[in-house]
DNA sequence: GTTGACTCCGTACTGACGTACGGAACTTAG
DNA sequence: CTAAGTTCCGTACGTCAGTACGGAGTCAAC
């Protein structure tokens, strides 16, 4: 059982440590006590595997497009009893990222359609904005 | 040839009026010059047709990923000269996009899990953070 | 020819998400 | 035991993309 420093878990998370400390003040990461193996000073916060999880599971979240707000509620819920809650929150966002993800692969498309109008010819103006606007090149 | 006035040109483009003069600031949209039909006073500003597609465009580059400051450029450089520019700008982003693409994919796989496992029985903690972490509910 | 809506403009504020700073306390390697 | 590297903490600053405000000017209808 590993006793991580925060530099540690930040770097197991993906994150930096003032990133680590950001989601602490906002609830999301738990802020263990210090404690120093001779008992002389105040010590320093250690972290374990179930903080890594967390950590990971917020930047997974994040992709998903959950603001941290929600996160936080997320984290509350997990192990929680409201799996309605859980189940309503999940639902509406996977509504919002089946739309995002449409947008997306339409944005794809348009941005293909101008890469391959730049790339047709070595001169000449390329039309960017017709790119956008539906009107094959 | 309609001549519009700032709100409704920000309507047919999506935005608020604010956004327009936003965006006349960061040098996105051209702020023509006032006009006054009977030359008394000093005028309003009048857009057309041009101006909605250039809005157009900066909501749909947006929508691709692109900064403001990258849609400045794409901006200048259409019905510029420099396709070999547009073309890096543009397989740049394409890339971005693709990895977003799949980033959202995943999360949505991830999504589909949580709602399934909170929607499988009526009590007990639902494994939100396991949901995320790919084992299977 | 006034009323009411809209425009213009600068400046300030918002919100989401961090990132940076600085000094004291703490830990660890030599 | 000491020097170098971390941690801790509050507070400030930064970026991106707007949004709000307030007062003066302008336009359109009655």
């Amino acid at each position: 059982m590993k006793a991580r420093t925060i530099a540690i878990l930040a770097r197991e998370g993906g994150v930096g440590v003032e990133t680590v400390r950001f989601y602490q003040r906002r609830g999301l990461l738990p802020t263990p006590d210090r404690w120093s193996s001779d008992g002389v000073g105040a010590g320093i916060r250690r972290y374990g595997e179930e903080d890594v999880r967390r950590l990971r599971f917020i930047r997974s979240a994040q992709t998903a497009g959950f603001t941290l707000e929600q996160i936080k509620e997320l984290l509350s819920l997990d192990a929680g009893e409201d799996r309605a809650r859980a189940h309503a929150l999940a639902t509406e966002r996977l509504a919002a990222l089946d739309r995002a993800i449409d947008d997306l692969v339409e944005a794809r498309t348009a941005l293909r359609r101008l890469a391959g109008a730049c790339a047709s010819s070595d001169s000449g103006p390329c039309p960017i904005i017709a790119a956008f606007q539906g009107e094959a090149a």
